[in-house]
DNA sequence: CTGAAAGCGCTTACAG
DNA sequence: CTGAAAGCGCTTACAG
């Protein structure tokens, strides 16, 4: 490993100072120099290939350029676009994203130290369900560095962006209602604050409609909650038409289990899931869902740590626009005479 | 935003010097002090929640404690178990680790600055597979910050680790032959390095088995190379009986398509896709698959940073143990009688 | 137009 | 047992 090439190296070649080095590299044009300067520290630059230190910027800077994304499971195919919307605002304001997950958030953790020590992170876009330690959350808390906490209400200081998950849930549940469904459940997501939010969408939608709303079939998230689920919610009596899955992975999962309990979907049961995922066009039946604006949450979510870096008050809420929106496929269609019942 | 609390604060609010506070907050036994004086400054940290600055410790140090995961799609469902044995190696190590994705690496983005500035990154983990821009492939092997290349051939200074593809290739068609299959396709992933190995690892079982290999149906990755890779095996004489897919999702895909063309499986094809994942037990029919050890991988891989790191020679190659395994689901069987050709 | 110097917050020899 | 000082590699007022 041979010496990093420095700016007093840079510096020494070209025949000047640091200080125009570092004009040269950051294209200050604060220290005005000639032509001639520019070009021979220029060359010399780029013949020595010399990189910043990105610690001795960060310490002198005080702001490192960087801020962390940590989410439930970056494998969940409903994060594609966030990212992606992170990604596109945080190049915008000349910042570099890094990516981690909430199981790694443990304490003690050195990665969890990047996320609390000052000077690598300047703040955090934090994906929490009421998963995370408590110790952990008021370590969190406690931090200059800014926390915006999405889909959840737990946010330090109150910086908070959701989707609007009781859109969601009214919406899906419309969806059932207007193909002629008056039995619907509702399952999955646990006790989590966007289940609730999404399950109160829900209701609200099945009480407009005069219909009698279910108890939440309450199993958690991943796969397997829609195989659990699909048992409890066909327990229900009457038995339901049709279900709202509070999540994509979890209707994949119902899906696999109603084909084993040989259920023609749509025919004997309509599904609709809130978030979209490309895996949804992917399985037979395909899975309709709620498509939720997760990219502009990605995108109002960087803005919002742009606002506590200037030290501005939050602009915390609920993006409405654009509007959750249904995605008819083939799990979801008008209930038939012969269901099952 | 309050000034950060450092050092010095915490040196003359205990009446001691930065060199008994850093020692303290390091636990470093070299500076040996009195109980009643180490007490006094952990009282101090405690109260006012000392956090070290990482970027002034980096600059000192010169290392950061954190290392770069860079991957084609971080949604990808295999990496799951990759990423757990990075973090689970790393803070063994005391490293943190954050991800990222490969589209990111564009010139000139400042993700891609913070990989490539020493200071804030002590090395690299990148899933590459020929489909970074070979301007930034050569940025990166100027630069110091050692990288190791996951499943790929292109690693700068030769460090790069793969599982093994070519077993994974002949035991994914073994298991077709030893189930009764002689006509057999391999379906997807284009040209890369990966595919080229799983390819040759079919190739080679095959004619051992007193085969005829076929010519690889290319159609890159991703759902729809599943789908489009179905049609042009079907298209092929004499019509397999049964594939191998390049990987998951693409088998994923495939199955959707078959669905879609009308075809029973297992009864009219059988598909064994390489690379394990959770949806394969999610999708019906279940899809067989290859299990690799990608934890494994991980691990193996951070501890090739740390040797790089040490200036030791590269450990490059192949990771055979443990071997691949089939996982069989319900994609795969004996040929029927009664098999379309 | 250019240089010398201070200082960001740490760690680590070194001196006492 | 503890402190003063140097220095990691930058950026930025300040002086000339």
């Amino acid at each position: 490993m041979t010496r990093m090439v420095t700016q007093k190296d840079i510096a020494r070649r070209a025949g000047v100072s640091v200080s125009v080095v570092s004009a040269v590299v950051n294209g200050t044009s604060h220290t005005r120099m000639s032509d001639e300067t520019r070009e021979r520290v220029e060359a010399v630059l780029t013949e020595v290939g010399y990189v910043p230190n990105d610690a001795a910027r960060s310490l002198r800077r005080q702001r490192a350029g960087t801020i962390a994304v940590v989410v439930e499971k970056v494998d969940n195919p409903v994060y594609r676009d966030m990212f992606h919307g992170i990604y596109d605002a945080a190049e915008a304001r000349g910042w570099a994203v890094v990516l981690g997950d909430t199981i790694w958030m443990q304490s003690g953790s050195h990665f969890l130290a990047r996320l609390l020590g000052r000077g690598s992170i300047d703040g955090i876009l934090l994906r929490h369900d009421g998963i995370i330690d408590e110790t952990v959350m008021r370590l969190l808390r406690t931090q200059q560095t800014p926390v915006v906490t999405l889909e959840g209400r737990h946010a330090p200081d109150g910086r908070w962006l959701a989707v609007d998950d009781v859109g969601a849930g009214r919406i899906a549940t419309a969806h059932l209602i207007e193909l002629g469904h008056r039995e619907i459940a509702y399952v999955g997501g646990g006790r989590a604050f966007v289940t609730t939010a999404r399950y109160d969408g829900y209701v609200t939608q099945m009480r407009e409609a005069g219909l009698t709303a279910r108890a939440l079939v309450a199993t958690e998230f991943g796969f397997e909650a829609g195989s659990k689920g699909l048992v409890m919610a066909l327990a229900q009596r009457p038995r339901p038409t049709a279900v709202v899955v509070n999540n994509v992975i979890s209707g994949i999962g119902l899906l696999a289990a109603a084909h084993d309990a040989g259920l023609q979907i749509p025919e004997d049961l309509s599904v609709i899931a809130i978030h979209d995922a490309e895996i949804a066009d992917n399985v037979r039946p395909t899975l309709s869902t709620v498509k939720l604006p997760m990219a502009e949450l990605g995108t109002r979510a960087v803005e919002e740590i742009a606002t506590a870096l200037d030290g501005r008050p939050p602009r915390a809420g609920i993006l409405h626009d654009p509007a959750p929106q249904v995605i008819m496929r083939g799990s979801s269609a008008p209930p038939t005479s012969g269901q099952p019942s």
